[in-house]
DNA sequence: GCCAACGTTGGC
DNA sequence: GCCAACGTTGGC
């Protein structure tokens, strides 16, 4: 969709047209900017619906509070959320991405103070206003507005011809919260439709094209000027975190207030799209249904997590709680540590505060092992010595300065299995001595590294997140090592032997038979046993003859590398090797040395034929 | 957009 | 520790 694409907010690189793009915007609708609260989005909105007598009503807390009592109104999150944020981790709260109640605190601290009888205040209107009659908006509106300072609500429109006529554009900016600063961007239709997000507007303007149309600055497109943020971008950027992409500053989401009540994974566009013909102003948010989680197209497509622009300060995170209201608190997965904000993991799972995360990015997190690729000098990359010109990194030398250059993936190592000088294989790069360098005293965490006797391998919550990680510095720290991420995904095939080389599947093994193609159910998905490198592959991916046979300590080594087994995927109660100490990464077996190829595999191999491949 | 298949996870 | 299962990713 290219809604999803436009909005994403991983689209980006573009900072400079970002910003380009918002002078363009106020000079293209004129619009004047009303500095409003992050928290007041909510209230005005049942406010406007008051005025306006809107009927389709347009977010969670206006509308289902309204409708439904079982629909997961804020102010039963603000209550979850507080409990969560009480007890330490855990899951995020489902409803994190609301801005509640995290902004003016002088005029807000009495409510906060209560969160249950809040809820209860909410839950009794709620069952007396079924049907939505002006009386029970004017009475939500009443219970609320005392509540924040509010720019009026009629405030700020200016034409915005471009949409059609009677069409409204209004830009807010944050005075407050994570995201202080970052500037929303609303729409008023004729009817009186009120648009907070490109989605909105899209449900709107039913079946109008506005594949030209920038949200953002209200403005039409055409040709000449492509919309920077429609670019394509290659999934590597999955890998970063999820709470890097809630940094909105580079795509559209940034400025489509909306975006940030569309953040639970089950909750993108494409349910907005889904439902968009009554209620459009609705549709973005709802109570948070975890449950369809892995059914939804990757997260990262329309997931968009708030934040504020990088233009504006970041926040900084609390440090147990200090800072910061206890409404938007999280404790971090990673040091433990409790923060504002909105930063999540790139599985979205746990928490992750800005430091932990700031820190991986910078290659100091003390959690992680970071690892940098060393050509063996030896296989075929590195033997290459012209560049292709095809590959990504060609393309991408043509256009980079040479200090951003990266060599050809042709020439790249492809020998994942050798290590040490003069081989190819992850090299630590940064050792744990470091933690104290990047994270304050004050942090949590520190007391369980020193509680144990090695930080890195004794705290079970130290285990829990320690992480290889191979570093990409695809986009940060370009250099010539940024595809490893790239080989990682090839590092099971040399290319070269008569197994990789060959291109049908047997048709018989395992693996073929688990393949559609051939009946099968698609669980294993795994390339036919017999197409396994003979190099390079997987010891349990071999043909079955192969892994038999009499290896032992003294006899040759079995074929085949082992397969990894990841501590960090492993709760409590695992015992570590002796060698597996600081600065010594066994914990992923391609880096062992028993991986090197052993000559019997070749052996082995003369006793599989290629009846396919020959 | 589809597909092959890689890497990781959780259950046992 | 093994392995079935599956989310994810790169190539086409
Ligand atoms: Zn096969
Ligand atoms: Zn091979």
């Amino acid at each position: 969709m290219d809604e999803e694409t436009l909005e994403s907010p991983l689209q980006g690189t573009e900072t400079v047209e970002e910003d380009a793009g918002q002078n363009a915007e106020k000079n293209s609708c004129k619009g004047d900017t009303v500095e409003e609260d992050i928290g007041q989005r909510s209230e005005k909105k049942s406010s406007e619906i008051d005025e306006t007598n809107e009927a389709a009503p347009e977010s969670s807390d206006g509308v289902n509070a309204i409708g439904s009592p079982s629909s997961g109104p804020m102010k039963e999150k603000a209550t979850e959320e507080k409990e969560e944020a009480k007890s330490s981790g855990g899951e995020p709260p489902v409803d994190w991405f609301e801005p509640l109640e995290d902004d003016d605190d002088d005029a807000e601290s009495n409510d906060r103070n209560d969160p249950e009888e809040e809820s209860l205040a909410g839950e009794s209107e709620r069952s007396e206003s079924v049907g939505g009659s002006e009386s029970t908006f004017k009475k939500i509106y009443q219970l609320h507005a005392p509540r924040r300072k509010r720019s009026h609500p009629d405030e700020g429109w200016v034409e915005c011809p471009a949409l059609g006529e009677g069409w409204k554009r209004k830009e807010v900016v944050r005075r407050s919260g994570s995201s202080i600063g970052q500037k929303d961007v609303y729409y008023l239709s004729p009817r009186g439709d009120r648009v907070r997000s490109r989605v909105e507007l899209i449900s709107v303007l039913e079946g109008q094209d506005l594949s030209n149309f920038e949200y953002k600055t209200g403005k039409f497109y055409h040709g000449e000027t492509p919309l920077p943020r429609i670019r394509s971008r290659k999934r590597k950027v999955r890998e970063r975190s999820s709470s890097e992409s809630s940094w909105m500053e580079r795509g559209e989401g940034a400025d489509t207030p909306d975006s940030h009540h569309r953040l639970t994974p089950s909750l993108g566009s494409k349910n907005v799209n889904s439902n968009h013909s009554n209620a459009p102003l609705n549709s973005t948010v709802g109570s948070p249904n975890q449950g369809s989680h892995s059914e939804d197209p990757p997260a990262e497509d329309k997931i968009k997590l708030p934040g504020p622009s990088s233009s504006q300060p970041r926040p900084l995170p609390s440090i147990n709680g200090e800072i910061g209201s206890e409404d938007s608190i999280l404790i971090c997965a990673r040091c433990g540590i409790s923060f504002t904000g909105t930063w999540y993991d790139k599985q979205r799972k746990r928490p992750c505060c800005p430091s932990c995360w700031a820190a991986s990015k910078t290659k100091e997190h003390p959690m992680i092992r970071f690892r940098k690729w060393i050509p063996c000098g030896q296989c075929v990359g590195c033997h290459n010595t012209d560049n292709c010109g095809q590959c990504a990194n060609c393309k991408h030398g043509l256009q980079s300065p040479e200090s951003r250059r990266r060599i050809c993936r042709k020439r790249k190592c492809i020998c994942p299995i050798r290590k040490g000088p003069g081989s190819g294989g992850f090299m630590q790069q940064r050792p744990y001595s470091d933690v104290s360098e990047t994270f304050d005293d004050s942090m949590s965490f520190q007391g369980e590294v020193t509680d144990s006797q090695h930080p890195s391998l004794k705290s079970s919550d130290t285990e829990n997140f320690s992480v290889n990680v191979d570093v990409d510095d695809e986009d940060e720290l370009s250099t010539d090592d940024d595809d490893d991420w790239h080989k990682k995904r090839k590092r099971r095939s040399c290319g070269e032997c008569k197994a990789c080389l060959c291109r049908k599947d047997c048709g018989t093994c395992d693996f073929c038979i688990d393949k559609p193609k051939f009946g099968g159910s698609n669980k294993k998905r795994q390339k036919c046993r017999l197409r396994q490198c003979q190099r390079q592959a997987m010891r349990h991916l071999l043909p079955f003859q192969m892994g038999q046979g009499d290896y032992g300590p003294d006899g040759p080594l079995p074929p085949g590398r082992p397969r990894p087994h990841y501590t960090y995927s492993r709760k409590l109660g695992l015992k570590k090797t002796k060698g597996s100490q600081m600065g010594y990464d066994l914990s992923d077996n391609e880096d062992d040395d028993s991986n090197l190829q052993p000559v019997s595999a070749q052996r082995l191999w003369s006793f599989i034929l290629f009846p396919l491949c020959s």
